[in-house]
DNA sequence: GAAACTCGGTGACTAAGTCACCGAACCGGC
DNA sequence: GCCGGTTCGGTGACTTAGTCACCGAGTTTC
């Protein structure tokens, strides 16, 4: 039970942490919290993985980031500020762990350490970072190139188990449209396709 | 040289920052900091209007959000605690006013206050919102709507005062898009168009 | 092994973005 | 006033992306 933003704290918080926090089994599939949901403390990932997505009126989904091992919650702090409800949903992807910092608790840690701190704005800041590049990404670049890069940023051995639904939901857009791209793809030789895999040849 | 952050700093935190910080005026038209720059502190907005825009490969721009009386600049944050650069463009819109925090003053202003840390926190957690919102919208909403949004949103007495280009990088797309999109309001007597104008007519 | 469900393919259409080009409106000189 | 340069808007032709409807093949369930 350890996460790195709890190492820099002073002694006395850190047991405090050590024997009031309780680490939350997360089984794959499980939804953290959705859209409307009131924030119940802040979320410090332990290990596995987190989807964070948003759905639109239309009902399309686009995944906004993912948060890993020694990850914060970055989205929970802006909740429990300023009591807003969440507007995007969480999603565990891996089986993971979490510790669940409550608010009191949480407040204490910024008012005690500088290490503290530093480390929660340096991730709120990253994670502005990740959705400014986003915004960039969905305004203005061609699907075909982000489906390339999707596709290699990820394609270990040259073989991914996803099926088109799943891609189109990464990239914010239509099951169609990535069936189109990845055909076209196979057409030209450089994937081969099967039911809920697709096969990277280059 | 007031902002609502520094009211709930202790005596004497406000006092060095009365003493120390100088009002900066801000032209419009000025660039605060662009792409690749560092930080230079974390600036207080006292009045006017600043844009926070991106550009992408393709030369094509959208604006993020904007920053207006009694802001504070919560980009510059991220890149003030990680030492990153800045990845979009800050513009002032209308003549401005700014405080220049320094690294430093903010490190021990976080450390003394409460307050001071709850409402830099809280503007983190809606600027984060903000960008969501904002992915939800360029990547599933369609431009008619957000084009009439847009202007009802700015139609004082029914006249606005600006370019379809102008237009078309507020919401991250090209100006001809604009131009047909208006045009065909017209067509259906919802808005007259000229040079530089708009009037709307419901 | 039949029914229900998931997944992918595709045609037809609409919406949005790109490219090229043109003419009208405006601005700054003289 | 008028001339040349610049900005602004309009438009046709085309490509890319998103939507709708439907179908058939693969998979799961019982």
């Amino acid at each position: 039970m350890k996460h790195p933003v709890l190492e820099a704290l002073p002694p006395l918080l850190r047991r405090e942490a050590q024997s009031t926090l309780q680490v939350m089994p997360l089984p794959a599939g499980q939804i953290i919290f959705g859209p409307g949901d009131a924030c119940q403390g802040l979320p410090l990932v332990l290990s596995g993985s987190v989807r964070v997505q948003m759905t639109g009126v239309s009902g399309n989904r686009i995944v906004l980031y993912r948060m890993g091992a020694d990850d914060i919650c970055t989205l929970s702090i802006g909740c429990l500020m300023s009591d807003r409800r969440y507007r995007a949903e969480a999603v565990v992807e891996a089986d993971a762990e979490a510790l669940m910092l409550p608010r009191e608790l949480f407040d204490r840690m910024m008012a005690a350490s500088a290490a503290f701190r530093a480390s929660i704005m340096a991730s709120y800041g990253r994670r502005l970072d990740d959705l400014m590049l986003l915004v960039e990404e969905v305004a203005f670049r061609r699907m075909d190139q982000r489906l390339e890069e999707w596709l290699s940023t990820r394609a270990r051995q040259g073989e991914i188990s996803v099926t088109h639904q799943e891609i189109a939901e990464e990239l914010g857009t239509a099951r169609e449209v990535i069936s189109r791209l990845l055909k076209e793809m196979e057409r030209q030789g450089r994937v081969t396709l099967s039911r809920g895999r697709i096969r990277c040849l280059d």
